[in-house]
DNA sequence: TTGTAAGCGTTATCAG
DNA sequence: CTGATAACGCTTACAA
């Protein structure tokens, strides 16, 4: 009864070879547990059939997947490529590999990608960020699944995290902003509900504008959603008031070019009748026309060592510390002193 | 015994319900075959346990995953991400699952990820471009594991497409930009080896010189991979010979963007010192600057037509038509014609 | 309409 | 070092 053109089985490989799957299973799994001539006798029977193990019935009986999965906002723009790529690259090293979902930002698509990601048996989940239904993180502790949280770190959130300080890096721009003179800020940020990134970095802008005494109404905000059109519209919105502020930070680069892009198209030069900076220093702030002053993330850096804390957590069953990683400011063209009155 | 903490199963659920795991199994994938009073009962038991069905062994029982298999040359840039979106949304639609992974432009890593995808129960693939090892398609087949292809429309290849004729696009942009007056041309090209898009995109380029009566000295040509920074690189060699092109054809957008940025490093103003095109049409073409002369790629409705046929392939039996989607060239700022000599 | 039971292709435990 | 064999959690004929 052998399966016609089908895809070979275990037990097929075993018959070719003469032996047991059991001996097959471990020429794959534990090779030094095999003598070498039966291994080899197995791995050219394994060559011959093009034999590759079903992952469903290795699952099922080794309960472990070795696969991570991943939820990240958006794979629309570069925001999270950079990263995620060296998350992936340092997970493949020890063995793991990476599943990738996306969320569109929206809370409840991101539960049902948890859901599906958990139900193929992901051994580890790295989430964006650590705002979320607390039901989530129940269901996943009881399940006992190790997650991490990256691109914000909280030293006490009830999940480890490797990120940055969204807030005080944030801090440092809008003060930054404020020492060139810039006294009427405009804030273009993403949607701050269920996204403690966003929420984060405008609290640090309002930080910045406190310690440095402006009035809460020399502040100009708005939310949007992170995408370039929007950076746009949401810049000429801000730019047509009585007294249209005179820098504008937004909440990530993306918003930003698309800022760029409409002072352009409005015949504003930048930075000299209008500063814009941004947040990440993905490679479109380089290439932006004028090139973007933005808080530079250590992207990188932190998929590895998101990588890092995952499979420690995973194979020492431990808790899981976390990071917390630098930013810092790039100053490009896009800032600039704002003009004499 | 009860396991304690841990997933529930099938079997945790019939119990609490007072039924057969048959008929658990029945409730949630042929609820109308039950009846209602029972449903309820099994559904309510399901909810309290928040039951989540093991995937690795509903795969092994139902043998199909729902799941179908990407395999793009990067996620880094944009040029996928439209799509590639589309195709999972029409997808979900259909019931199945999209899995993403990446191969960096490289064949031996392409193919590791079939391997993996495939082990993982894809019931479809679907991969970019036609140019593979042989051996690839002879091991799908075998295996009876429906493979469409996109990106790029051949009528008459072994696997089915749904994409543009890139030789075709490109033919009726270089056209175009001889017609303004352009003698000497410039091509930044992709990696053309495993790459039937770049290659056809060059031979486009050659037929349209040869056509209109330039030379193959006329056509000044670079390869190298699809990356911002070596686009740049390939525009600064071009433009450092004795007689350097009037217009530069870049094998896709990001190149061309990288052309551009390195254009301004120059202060070559574009169009006027040079003409810059790319290929593609994504948001970066809109938003350089000046923006990017291009030539459009329908994205959002190949990728809607590869779900739709792949499903249509699955669901039928059947081999699978292809489909080929029309371009058209998109005119802004970067190209001109040649200055006055 | 519901239950019984035979797989699905591996791994892992125990003997031998 | 190798071979039986029992899980793993679910679907699906086949019976009742």
């Amino acid at each position: 009864m052998s399966k016609l053109r089908s895809a070979p089985t275990l037990d097929d490989v075993a018959r070719m070879a003469g032996v047991s799957t059991a001996t097959v299973s471990r020429c794959l799994n534990n090779p030094d547990r095999v003598v070498d001539a039966t291994r080899e006798r197995v791995l050219s029977a394994v060559d011959t059939l093009g034999y590759t193990p079903n992952f469903a019935a290795r699952v099922m009986a080794a309960k472990r997947t070795s696969t991570i999965g991943a939820i990240i906002p958006t794979m629309e723009n570069a925001i999270f490529a950079r990263g995620l790529q060296a998350f992936q690259e340092e997970l493949h090293k020890h063995g793991y590999t990476l599943l990738v979902s996306s969320s569109a930002y929206k809370p409840e698509i991101e539960e049902e990608q948890i859901r599906t990601l958990v139900a193929r048996g992901a051994d580890g989940l790295l989430l964006i960020g650590h705002d979320r239904d607390r039901k989530i993180h129940d269901d996943l502790e009881r399940r006992k699944i190790p997650v991490l949280v990256a691109w914000s770190f909280l030293p006490d959130a009830r999940v480890p995290s490797v990120g940055f300080d969204n807030r005080a890096a944030m801090f440092e721009l809008a003060h930054r902003v404020i020492e060139l003179g810039h006294r009427r800020i405009g804030v273009i940020s993403g949607v701050s509900a269920g996204n403690d990134r966003a929420r984060h970095r405008i609290e640090g802008i309002q930080d910045a504008a406190r310690q440095n005494g402006l009035l809460s109404s020399d502040v100009m905000m708005l939310e949007t959603p992170y995408e370039i059109e929007n950076g746009a519209e949401a810049f000429s919105k801000l730019m047509s008031q009585d007294a249209p502020p005179t820098a504008i930070l937004c909440g990530n680069d993306v918003l930003a070019v698309g800022a760029l892009h409409r002072a352009r198209e409005m015949g504003l030069r930048v930075p000299d009748d209008v500063s814009i900076t941004g947040f990440d220093d993905i490679e479109l702030a380089r290439i932006a026309t004028p090139a973007l002053t933005t808080v530079h993330v250590p992207h990188r850096e932190m998929g590895r060592r998101a990588a890092l804390e995952l499979v420690g957590m995973l194979e020492n069953q431990t808790q899981g510390t976390g990071t917390r990683l630098a930013t810092h400011i790039v100053e490009r063209q896009s800032l600039g002193p704002p003009a004499k009155a």
